[in-house]
RNA sequence: GCCGGGGUAGUCUAGAGGUGAGGCGGCGGACUGCAGAUCCGCUUUACGUGAGUUCAAAUCUCACCCCCGGCUCCA
């Protein structure tokens, strides 16, 4: 897109911000660690993928093609452990949280990916790779039959995450050597079937078992995206080891750059502390939903911190991101019943023009959704203000919903008008009208309120009544 | 122990050497039959503390205090 300064993205590889260039021109191919289906998830993994979200339609604004690959972890420990728990099949198990994820992101207005892989229809390309990495002697069978990955062979083995391997903590290598691995932090290619998987197996050349975690997002997003991706995104405790270890394994396998550009998001924070579900204090969508709040309110409050800032997620930082949301969607009501005589641009097209590129560079710069929000509000104002005094034309009304409209295909935040009026609805509007000339107030106000609880907000401004819909 | 991120007006968030910060809240005002929405003004010349560099520091340097995270399943 002429016009825009270059649109510079944080890689966590480098620790630079860089210039974003994919590898074909056009297009960008990303992939987003996705949920493992054993829970509701919560609102901490909603940040990441509302980050991932703001991420790709940033990308499509500025005219790219994205092609994005989400996994779903339907094989693991916990989602083993729980089917069995309940005495129901892993598929029906994990099924059952797969839709409530989906209910979940669209509750969210978070865009659809590309593809979901599951990762257990995914099996065979898993077991390919690690066959190309035991051929490659980058992985061997330990004792228990399981295939590890042996860290030593890769020599750039830590360079994501900077952990030199001497300097981990050392009591944490203890503890794991209950495995039959060579070297404590060698980890799981292959999990040779035990007692505790039940039914839960696949009989493949390399045996009876079921793959490790690292393993599905390397196959998986090499299956849909080709060796070498330009985006891969997921939040900070990724980085060790999960995405470590797909390097690793990756780079491994095809000799080739696995990520050129590594994202991350930071950590969001329940007053003040983190969250996780060790600790119990966490908050799934379907919760704060039960209570209440806003959907729209929620995705705002997880936008509005920069992605690389802890975000402290409060109930008071909630209740204002509900009225700022109200706020935008009162505005953009405003701009639909506006209208002027004049058509000639004034002024407030200079300040939309001004808004813009405000809002294009702040994005721009690592995403900075703090920022372009603050470009946002302030064209709001201008607007507010030239609207109120009638002072805006057609012209510049345009130009506002042309730029409103943008922001909300990135932001997503606005609450869409819920279509035409129901002529009975718009009948009582025109009585209290009446009413009102006749100055039977008691009437309008029976009436306004009868209007309200069919979600009807009307408001009596020095150009006439409007109205618009109420949440 | 080894790495890392923060402390910005009442509050939450941007900014990272000079260019109007934004949201939310509070108070007052304009508009209105009332209400709401909106606008204007005030709260507000804010940057953890102490030194230093500089014509200029919230931004750079050093020291210190406080909060949080990673090194382990985790978004």
């Amino acid at each position: 897109m002429p016009g825009n300064p270059p649109f510079r993205l944080y890689n966590t590889l480098t620790r630079r911000k860089e210039r974003f260039v994919p590898l074909r021109e056009g297009e960008v191919r990303m992939y987003t660690c996705g949920p493992t289906v054993y829970d509701y998830a919560h609102i901490g993994n909603f940040r990441a993928y509302v980050f991932a979200d703001l991420l790709r339609r940033f990308l499509k604004y500025l005219g790219y093609r994205v092609v994005q690959v989400m996994n779903i972890t339907d094989v693991d420990d916990k989602t083993i452990r729980r089917s069995r728990e309940l005495g129901i099949s892993l598929r029906e198990y994990t099924r059952r949280y797969e839709r409530a994820f989906f209910e979940d992101i669209e509750r969210l207005n978070i865009e659809r990916a590309e593809h979901y892989p599951r990762a257990t229809e995914h099996i065979p390309e898993m077991v390919a790779l690690i066959q190309r990495l035991l051929q490659k002697g980058y992985a061997y069978r330990g004792e228990d039959g399981s295939i590890y990955f042996d860290i030593s062979k890769f020599k750039d083995y830590g360079k994501l995450s900077r952990l030199k391997i001497k300097e981990l903590k050392p009591g944490a290598r203890v503890r794991q050597d209950e495995y039959a691995k060579e070297e404590a932090r060698d980890f799981a290619l292959w999990k040779a079937w035990s007692e505790e998987d039940g039914e839960v197996y696949w009989d493949t050349p390399l045996g009876k078992g079921r793959p490790g975690w690292h393993i599905e997002c390397s196959a998986m997003s090499m299956r849909y995206l080709g060796e070498t991706l330009d985006i891969h995104a997921g939040g900070v405790d990724l980085i060790f080891p999960h995405h470590e270890n797909e390097i690793a394994q990756s780079e491994a396998a095809t000799g080739k750059t696995f990520v050129r550009y590594w994202v991350h998001n930071e950590h969001l924070l329940v007053e003040g502390r983190k969250m996780s579900k060790r600790y119990g204090n966490f908050y799934t969508l379907r919760d704060l939903l039960a209570k209440g709040h806003d959907a729209l309110a929620i995705r705002y409050l997880l936008l509005a911190t920069h992605y690389r800032r802890k975000l402290n997620f409060t109930f008071k930082a909630l209740e204002d991101a509900t009225r700022a949301v109200e706020r935008l969607s009162d505005f953009a009501a405003r701009l639909e019943s506006y209208s002027a005589g004049a058509q000639k641009p004034t002024k407030l097209s200079r300040h939309v023009e001004h808004a813009r590129r405000e809002f294009e560079s702040a994005l721009c710069d690592d995403l900075d959704a703090p920022r372009a929000l603050a470009a946002v509000f302030r064209l709001v104002r201008e607007a507010n203000r030239a609207m109120g005094r009638g002072e805006a034309s057609m012209e510049d009304v345009k130009a506002v919903k042309r730029f409103f409209a943008d922001f909300n295909r990135i932001f997503a935040v606005v609450r869409e008008r819920r279509g035409e009026l129901p002529p009975e609805l718009m009948k009582l509007i025109r009585e209290r009208e009446e009413a009102r000339k006749r100055r039977d107030f008691a009437t309008a106000d029976a009436l306004r309120e009868e209007l309200l609880r069919h979600g009807i907000a009307v408001e009596d401004t020095p150009r006439g009544t409007r109205w618009r819909w109420r949440k």
